[in-house]
DNA sequence: TCAATTCTTGACCATTTGGACAGGTTTTAT
DNA sequence: ATAAAACCTGTCCAAATGGTCAAGAATTGA
């Protein structure tokens, strides 16, 4: 999966092609799925010979998983450090807005995950139990202490992650139906900060929380 | 598109393969789209020899179509029939419990659509931005004159049914997600429940709309 | 009854697709 | 300098895939 390496593990300048395929996989991968997906347009999005991309990936199978891996291993989530302690306002707040704009910055992993996922989460399905669902129940018992101390309406911890995950991915997993009924060409600033204010606003009421004050923090 | 049917227009008995094959084709273009699909998997769902499969449809994008148009002329959206005069809190309360029913019993549909969105799209673009676009639209001009007359909290309404949407679809497209998150092997009706009425809550409360009685609606 | 129409399907074909590979080039270490 | 290692790619191939077709079976209308 990895390119072969000096014994010393240094990357070497060549290496550069393993992360430009693994790039135009990514994008190929995330509008087609593993099976829709062909190695010929993974090829040419990374410009180079289709037999180039067959050295540095045994199969299609293979680069799919490295990517998915790649993806994972980048993941460093805001709300990973978030406690007990913190104000739930500031840090679902955050998180919400940490999440929008992911989404519209970097659009294509969210879509390869819902790809994956779409199709029954077939090489996931270990990340789900031994990774996501140990988060998702940490952090709900994070919130579910905020809810016990009175500091925000008591309801599901575990659907309220969902549901700020459900509509922070819709814009980039959907950006197509997005754009089309906002009858704009593409995503800009101006709707991020919307989106973000609206997102954070109605979830944080929903919950019995104050928002944080949208002019004060900026973005 | 259609099954060739005798000169009066009424569909023979014959024609139950038309139908069968219809679903079989959502089914398999649900988890696979378009590309991924295979006509041979599609023709083994339904039971039948590939080759009588291109009897009814011609190929595999008219087949396609064919589906697409299939599950939008079902579409009958309780949220139509509202308007500013109805209260605003029972009317989204109605159209939020009716789309996470959908997605729970009907899963295919929306996982078709997400399919087709994640691809930009390309068989969709002219539903989207006349009829889709038109319909929201509308729909949100409800919505903002019940803002105006001071029922709700002012935001963005357009937004706001994204994300009704966003957080009702979730259940469908991301199922495998769930219920890996859950720990469960399938859905039931507790969940349905579950969500229904955290859904509603959190997104009526978010909006500045004190929820229907949960007990008293019964679902 | 019987001819016309509709339906069914095994066999077949052209193209696409994932992938192998050999022979060559470039880089690296000594 | 030179051998070893790493990298590159044109060419090829077997399998998969979308789609055709002709011949036959079933149904229908008169």
């Amino acid at each position: 999966m990895a390119p072969r390496m000096s014994s010393n593990e240094v990357q070497r300048p060549r290496d550069k092609h393993f992360t430009t395929i693994l790039l135009a996989a990514q994008e190929e991968f995330a509008t087609h799925g593993l099976k829709g997906a062909r190695m010929q347009a993974i090829a040419d999005r990374a410009g180079l010979p289709k037999a180039n991309v067959h050295y540095y990936f045994k199969n299609k199978v293979s680069l799919y998983l490295a990517v998915l891996n790649n993806i994972i291993a980048t993941w460093d989530d805001f709300f990973n450090d978030v406690s007990v302690h913190d104000d739930p306002a500031i840090a679902l707040d955050t998180f919400i807005r940490a999440k929008v704009r992911l989404s519209f910055e970097n659009p294509t992993a969210s879509r390869l995950f819902a790809n994956e996922i779409l199709q029954g989460a077939p090489y996931l399905s270990d990340y789900m139990s031994e990774v996501l669902r140990p988060w998702v129940n940490n952090r709900a018992n994070v919130i579910e202490e905020w809810m016990n101390a009175g500091k925000m309406t008591a309801t599901d911890p575990v659907l309220l992650i969902f549901m700020i995950w459900a509509t922070t991915q819709h814009y980039a997993d959907f950006q197509a139906q997005v754009l089309g009924i906002l009858g704009r060409e593409e995503y800009d600033d101006d709707l991020i900060k919307q989106v973000s204010n609206f997102t954070s606003q109605t979830i944080l009421r929903g919950c019995g929380l104050e928002p944080p004050n949208t002019n004060a923090t900026g973005n």
